[in-house]
DNA sequence: CGATTCTTTGAAAACAGTCAATCTGTGTGG
DNA sequence: CCACACAGATTGACTGTTTTCAAAGAATCG
């Protein structure tokens, strides 16, 4: 479980000896099953969390009761509440399990400490933050700019390794449009 | 021109004897007129820039031709293309201003310098970087739940302090709607 | 196999977009 | 200072797309 993320830490920064075991002396590792909640809305975020296995959903619910995803995330990745780990305040989104998952998390408070003393760690941070936040802009724009159906396409394109691997009305919900819409669109570029 | 820069520093962070100077030495001052271009498609992004006067916006152009409104930025604020930064690639936008505009420039390569000998400059951006990522997410998430009424009046609310400078096509664009659809928006709600 | 969840389909209603015309306000040149 | 031009905003009629609601059809899981 752990070396998921060893072997990403290797591939992404070199650390001086005795590094790797701190970071590890402070990891905690943690499975949910499918459908799962790791964050339930209210509750503070306090973690970095790294998914070595399974696919997890970040969401909101509107006062009808409708979700709306605003993020997927799969091995390899990160996934929290930024707002609520820096704000303190409650959190208004939901993470929960799309498959069974595993996760390394560590505390924030920890996490700091370790970014403060590994300044390559510190370094990945920044890295990660600064994709993130363009990839976030291009979903802006897309979202502006494009048709249904053009960011129904660019998402499977973008996301060809893990769309398979969600269900369709999840993705509707991610691209802002309705379950029924999404089959229309997919009947009709099939037919072509 | 440089005293609203300094004093947002000063506001922000405390510098060593020295520091000052040094940012001081290595920035640039520049005027922009309204509807000048401060970055145009297809160029490369190399600053990191600050606005002390004025207000500019950063947008696309689809294949129609229609331009899409990624932001908006004001006095205190920075803009820039990130990605065109980091991947020394060609721009997909285009900056210009809305009003007459002043700006401190930095060279990415100087600022990045900057940062690197100063610490409490590094950490401001890394600080800048997670609230800008944090309000593009409620963006995204504003986008998926909420009609198009709802999202006028957040933006009224959430930018009260410029929404005014701004003209009510440009405020469509940024909300994903077109001029006309505000304008019914806006008579339906003064109606109430 | 039965139960539950997800997807598809249909028809009607709501909504936003398009196109074209008019109105309004601002700023410029005569 | 006026008149005109221009850009932005509004309005109306029409079109097209998306949502809604309801029901039927797959697929999945215990």
């Amino acid at each position: 479980m752990y070396d998921v993320f060893q072997k990403y830490l290797d591939n992404k920064i070199t650390l001086m000896p005795g590094e790797k075991e701190k970071i590890r002396s402070v990891a905690v590792l943690k499975k949910i099953r499918k459908r799962q909640f790791l964050l339930q809305e209210g509750d503070v975020w306090k973690y970095d969390a790294f998914i070595t296995k399974g696919c997890v959903r970040t969401y909101s619910i509107d006062e009808k009761g409708v979700e709306h995803i605003i993020g997927f995330a799969i091995e390899n990745w990160w996934t929290g509440d930024r707002e609520s780990l820096l704000s303190a305040e409650p959190s208004r989104f939901n993470i929960d399990a799309i498959e069974d998952s595993e996760l390394v998390l560590f505390t924030h408070t920890n996490f700091e400490m370790l970014c403060h003393e590994i300044p390559a760690l510190n370094n990945m941070v920044l890295q990660i933050l600064q994709r993130s936040f363009i990839a976030q802009q291009n979903r802006i724009q897309a979202a502006l700019s494009f048709t249904a159906e053009e960011k129904y396409k660019q998402f499977l394109l973008k996301y060809a390794d893990f769309a398979l691997r969600i269900p369709q009305s999840m993705i509707a919900s991610y691209l802002g449009i309705t379950p029924e819409t999404l089959s229309r669109i997919r009947k009709q570029t099939s037919k072509k």
